[in-house]
RNA sequence: GGGAGUUUAGCUCAGUUGGUUUAGAGCAUCUGCCUUACAAGCAGAGGGUCGGCGGUUCGACCCCGUCAACUCCCACCA
């Protein structure tokens, strides 16, 4: 079979996916085996593949596949999350292109558009992560709105709220005007903006002058009833308990007094709007003030709860005008008045949604929060079991941040004023009375126990819940751990082995996962939690749509192949640090495929001419091989149990393409048409085969097709199991370095020397172990296309002299001696070995060294000072021949 | 405002309880090679006073202090 020049991935990704799918390879059920469970951090329904669910899937396909190949019963469960404001949001814009508007909609009806939606785009990106060749159950895809899942977060918040953790309450929450929802604290994020501070004159009921306040937001100005000051504040104490008056409105307000309130900030005076600004609430709360909500779900201001003020023509021409283009309105008529002392650049903070983006507004609504001081009072293992290690994060640097956050806990607010999501199971009458409960017949019987109304009118609660108050159950329900709690599944799978996610949702969902966990399962949901970091363009900058540096990752697929792509991604991904993703590591997989490749290529041109000959160069190398191969082995299990998943691929990178490519093929490859001795054939199919298993979590498409081009196999790579690991010799390593050094020192003289690759040397050694060169002569003379090595005592004349470890090479050739050259090299080095032997003496002359170094440093710090001293001598040795 | 982290070769990073040679790798650079597996390659080479200063120690990239720069997280002083 001819083998193509490169690898060419493209069919042969595909290929063995849908081997392994036929297999049933990826499919899990519980056994007697270990479990090694990974859920998936479910990608939005609506996302496509990037670059961070590239890298995070990698790995946990990564953990996966090895599991697999060390006994384990290893399950990976995909899903995807419903995302609810991100799938409304793309549903209404499907709707708005039919040019259907959301509120001509029945609730029914917008649902069925959005099923229809999510059916027909929201597996595009399990489909993606195929391409990447993520070895996931299949049969085991969940999504947090099927049936079962939707129960179960039903459940769950029916039993908070049974437990006392969940409550109704009109509070300040996170308003986005865009999306008309309120969000968590978690999902707004605070953005640096220019702004100005406006000084506006409040004029007192009496006449007797004025207090001027500063304020970002001279739009919220009409709904003001109070003006605050601090007590201390001496400018002021004559005016606590007088009146002002609200510009434009004229509403009559007090001047109060509040420690909260600092003195040196602006004026020092503070307006009051509890209806715009969570501070003010809490002052208004306290001082008895009433709120006054001069804005609408949409950010536009409406004189609804002015009227009792009998608002002018100006107010009322007011209304509809969206919050930032009243900011200049109002302050222009106030400045006609003459109000506005003074205009300041002022810079400062303000929150965003981070779903749309939009301004946060501060609005004072009716929502369900669970009081998360209570829930922790209850399950204090979710902070003790991360910060004791039972649950260990990588990196730990993480576990304070967890801690913090976990301290400062506020609650949580739940409800979402959309339609897509589980809806909240509350029932309420036309008085404003409700019960919690699954169904409306519960909750009819409910109203009849609690209120004594049988048949009442009721109505389910029009809001559903937050997303992640369903992502927060993913590693029970993803088993039918709430809906069919103690079935097989659960008890078989969870807890779960290793969660791998981004830092930025330890929040979110990790935090949250913990807490349900020891709630629901009194138990953590996994043992290990790997973090990734963010993934950034090569000069440090997020990828943003706007920059244009996200790149096409199915485009990257389609050129470079899923397993360099996976090789790209992973030889430059610190654990825990952000990475800086530059196409060219995705070249340098590429250029690894066709490596293996064309290494594949040199072993299959031997398998016609293999014959029973006696080893003779190659016992040496088989030898030195296999033991490198044992040491790497059980290397890499080290970095792979440490998570160190970017170095344990740079040492197998290492393996075969310096250890096994460039030594150990060369020093056995036989010459031209020469023949190829069968002991070298089976050892070199039986390296390359344990190499490709080494590797095949890493690159699993490359080295399938290897694995089986080797030689006929019954068995596929991708469930192979690993062997015990074997000691490596530590002698034959030694003497490999030794030859390697040799072989490097002598190549280079040979360069230095112009002495052309195709002109033989003679090779001279001098040395007192000529015992240490007789195994590796052969390979010394073939590597260095030497016509033979020959022993001496005594310097060669006419002959470049190197001086490696303790010995002196001496190469006769037919070049003229560059001895120029020569001596400016050996009087480098002996000036670098007389620095070196100085730092050692003065170490060991040092008494205080000898008194308290242990022993063994000592009897090192000898053999540094005897090695440096015995090479001197043969350097100046060699120097005094020329 | 509080907290955490980072700073080692041109770039990205290793450096595992302070002593295995006055620091390693990959990429990039330079030199020489179209050598029958591989030019997307082969064989070599150069390149760092380990951010600055001070301290502990016989000995510091590693521990302590301090300064500087950068990054991230938390926190709504209007």
């Amino acid at each position: 079979m001819e083998l193509s020049k490169n690898f060419e991935p493209t069919a042969i990704d595909a290929k063995w996916y849908q081997h392994c799918l036929d297999k049933g390879y990826f499919n899990s059920t519980p056994d007697e085996r270990e479990a090694y469970t990974v859920v998936i951090p479910p990608p939005n329904v609506t996302g496509v593949l990037h670059m961070g669910h590239c890298l995070n899937n990698t790995i946990q396909d990564i953990l996966i596949r090895r599991a697999r190949m060390e006994g384990k019963n290893a399950c990976w469960v995909p899903g995807t999350d419903h995302a609810s404001i991100a799938t409304e949001a793309k549903v209404v814009q499907m709707l708005r292109e039919r040019a259907i508007t959301k509120s001509s909609l029945t609730r029914e009806e917008f649902l069925s558009y959005a099923w229809e939606w999510k059916e027909k785009y929201g597996g595009i990106i399990l489909q993606q992560l195929k391409k990447l060749g993520c070895s996931l159950d299949w049969n085991r895809t969940s999504f947090t709105m099927d049936e079962d899942y939707y129960k179960a977060v039903i459940k769950v918040f029916i039993d908070l709220y049974g437990k006392g953790l969940i409550y109704r309450g009109k509070r300040m929450v996170n308003w986005d005007p865009v999306s008309q929802t309120a969000l968590s604290d978690e999902e707004v994020i605070f953005k640096d903006v220019d702004s100005k501070l406006y000084y506006v004159k409040y004029l007192l009921v009496d006449g007797s002058g004025s207090i001027t306040v500063a304020t970002t937001r001279p739009e919220t100005i009409l709904g003001d009833v109070a003006i605050c000051v601090n007590p201390a504040d001496e400018r002021y104490t004559s005016l606590i308990g007088k009146e002002v008056i609200v510009p434009v409105i004229n509403r009559k307000i007090p001047v109060i007094a509040d420690e909260y309130v600092t003195a040196d900030f602006g004026t020092g005076a503070l307006k009051i709007t509890p209806a715009h600004d969570k501070n003010d609430n809490m002052l208004g709360l306290k001082h008895n003030l009433k709120a006054i909500d001069t804005l609408d779900a949409t950010g536009k201001f409406t004189t609804a709860e002015l009227m009792d003020d009998h608002p002018s023509a100006l107010v009322l021409s007011y209304n509809g005008i969206d919050r930032f283009v009243l900011r200049k309105k109002i302050t222009e008529d106030i400045a006609v008045l003459d109000q506005i002392e003074k205009i300041e650049d002022y810079k400062g903070q303000v929150g965003t949604s981070e779903r749309t983006g939009a301004v946060i507004e501060s609005r004072l609504s009716m929502q369900w929060f669970i009081d998360m001081q209570k829930f922790m009072q209850r399950n204090p293992e979710a902070l003790e079991s991360v910060m004791n290690d039972t649950i260990q994060f990588h990196p730990p640097k993480l576990k304070n941040t967890y801690s913090h956050w976990l301290g400062n806990i506020k609650d949580w607010c739940i409800s979402r004023q959309l339609w897509w999501g589980q809806q909240i199971p509350a029932w309420y009458d036309a008085e404003g009375r409700f019960v919690v409960a699954a169904t409306e017949d519960d909750a009819k019987e409910m109203f009849n126990i609690q209120y004594s109304i049988s048949n009442a009118q009721l109505k389910q609660d029009e809001d559903v819940l937050d997303t992640w108050f369903s992502s927060w159950l993913w590693p029970m329900e993803v088993f039918k751990g709430i809906s069919n709690p103690g079935n097989a599944a659960i008890n078989y799978y969870y807890p779960t082995t290793t969660l791998v996610t981004g830092q930025d949702i330890i929040f979110f969902w990790v935090a949250r996962m913990i807490m349900s966990g020891y709630e629901y399962k009194k138990e953590l949901p996994f043992k290990d939690v790997y973090f990734t970091g963010m993934v950034r363009d090569k000069q440090g900058r997020k990828m943003s749509k706007q920059l244009g540096n996200s790149p096409d990752l199915l485009g990257l697929i389609d050129q470079y192949g899923a397993d360099a792509t996976r090789f790209g991604i992973m030889i430059a991904s610190p654990a825990g640090n952000d990475l800086l993703f530059d196409e060219s590591s995705l070249e340098q997989g590429r250029n690894f495929n066709n490596k293996l490749w064309n290494a594949l290529k040199l072993v299959k041109m031997w398998e016609a001419r293999v014959e029973s000959l006696e080893l003779r160069v190659e016992s040496f190398a088989i030898d030195w091989f296999e033991n490198r191969l044992n040491e790497v082995k059980s290397e890499v299990d080290g970095l792979m149990k440490q998570f160190r998943l970017s170095e344990a691929l740079k040492t197998i990178y290492s393996l075969i393409w310096d250890d096994f490519c460039s030594w150990y093929l060369e020093w056995v490859k036989p010459g031209f048409e020469q023949p190829v001795k069968a002991a070298v054939y089976k050892k070199t199919i039986e390296f390359f085969t344990e190499l490709m298993q080494l590797l095949h979590p890493y690159m699993p498409f490359v080295t399938e097709e290897i694995y089986h081009l080797l030689q006929e196999r019954s068995d596929d790579l991708c469930i192979r199991q690993l062997g015990a690991f074997k000691n490596a010799d530590k002698q034959i390593l030694i003497q490999g370095n030794l030859l390697k050094d040799v072989i490097t020192g002598i190549r280079d003289v040979r360069n230095k020397n112009q002495i052309k690759p195709k002109e033989q040397i003679q090779l001279h050694i001098q040395t007192v172990n000529n015992e240490t060169y007789r195994t590796i002569e052969n390979i010394l003379a073939k590597q260095l296309n030497a016509k033979s090595v020959l022993y001496v005592n005594d310097k060669i004349d006419n002959a470049i002299a190197i001086v490696i470890g303790n010995d002196k090479f001496y190469v006769e050739s037919e070049q003229p001696l560059n001895t120029g050259s020569q001596k400016d090299d050996l009087i480098k080095d002996l000036e670098h070995q007389k620095g070196f032997l100085l730092s050692v003496e003065k170490k060991l002359g040092n008494e205080k060294f000898a008194a308290n170094a242990k022993p063994e440093v000592l009897a090192l710090e000898q053999k540094k000072k005897a090695d440096a001293l015995s090479r001197i001598k043969a350097i100046e040795e060699s120097l005094a021949g020329l």
